[in-house]
DNA sequence: TTAATTTAGATTGTATGCAATTAAATTTTA
DNA sequence: TAAAATTTAATTGCATACAATCTAAATTAA
């Protein structure tokens, strides 16, 4: 019968999911402490140091955030002196933020987290690929 | 050059993980609105509707939160009125949280939202599987 | 059996997330 | 071109998350 109740929590999808996200996020804490960036400062930090500059509205469509989210991190990410925020002189609504030297400088120190993290997990590179295959056919 | 840049935000399994499980949180904000529910409420409710009556520990195990997050919600719930929280008289530290006839009674109205969901997804059947395999294999 | 340790929740502080609203700048349209 | 509509961030308000700390209760150990 309990294989057959939509509602238990083990018969659900979303929530291995919902509970898989919280914890990758938290064993990249232990990597990303010592850069002092959180998990979402770390993959804005990736579009800037692919990007160098790039509109708050580009920002958050790269990393699916609003910016009720990006406008308070960005703040904190140009107080830690990572990123600069100027306005657009074309067009003033925009505002472009701009990796420093100081962020770009930080990227050395985290070449080797995506090598870490993936060691300390135990799918294949397959699996991996396979994982990343479905996520996208979710959505 | 590209494909072999580790940080490149692209080339990341925790970011369509991420990515993916909040999708599919707000996807459920339509359907738990009605029922005055949030994400985490509902996969709490989903508990005590199977179990009746739990210590907050205990619901922290199966939901994988701590009381940081589940005290407060919890007294939202009770002011609700979903669930009832008292201490247990065996043992003082405990607060056992059970579920009120309210509560009960809004099972029925979500009966049919794990197969809304499940209809706006493009995942079969063998592929959600697949996934949860993966996900419990990754943790 | 009382002091030390452990356990269970609650609290505090920081950082998201996101919907809804606002404000300013730009673009479109009548 | 002046008003209306749109766009871009910022702000507001609410709800998580979680580490760290605190407090009270129960258990263990000296």
């Amino acid at each position: 019968m309990t294989e057959l109740d939509p509602l238990k929590l083990e018969n659900q999808l979303c929530f291995p999911l919902y509970s898989a996200a919280k914890e990758v996020v938290r064993r990249y804490r232990t990597f990303l402490e010592p850069l002092g960036l959180t998990y979402t400062q770390y993959i804005t930090m990736m579009v800037m140091w692919e990007h160098k500059s790039l509109s708050v509205g580009r920002i958050g469509e790269l990393v699916n955030l609003d910016s009720g989210t990006l406008t308070p991190m960005l703040k904190k990410m140009e107080a830690a002196g990572l990123v600069k925020r100027c306005r657009s002189k074309a067009d003033e609504r925009e505002l472009i933020v701009s990796i420093t030297g100081k962020g770009e400088q930080l990227r050395a120190q985290a070449l080797d987290i995506p090598a870490k993290m993936g060691s300390c997990t135990s799918l294949t590179m397959e699996e991996a690929l396979q994982l990343r295959t479905l996520l996208a056919k979710l959505i």
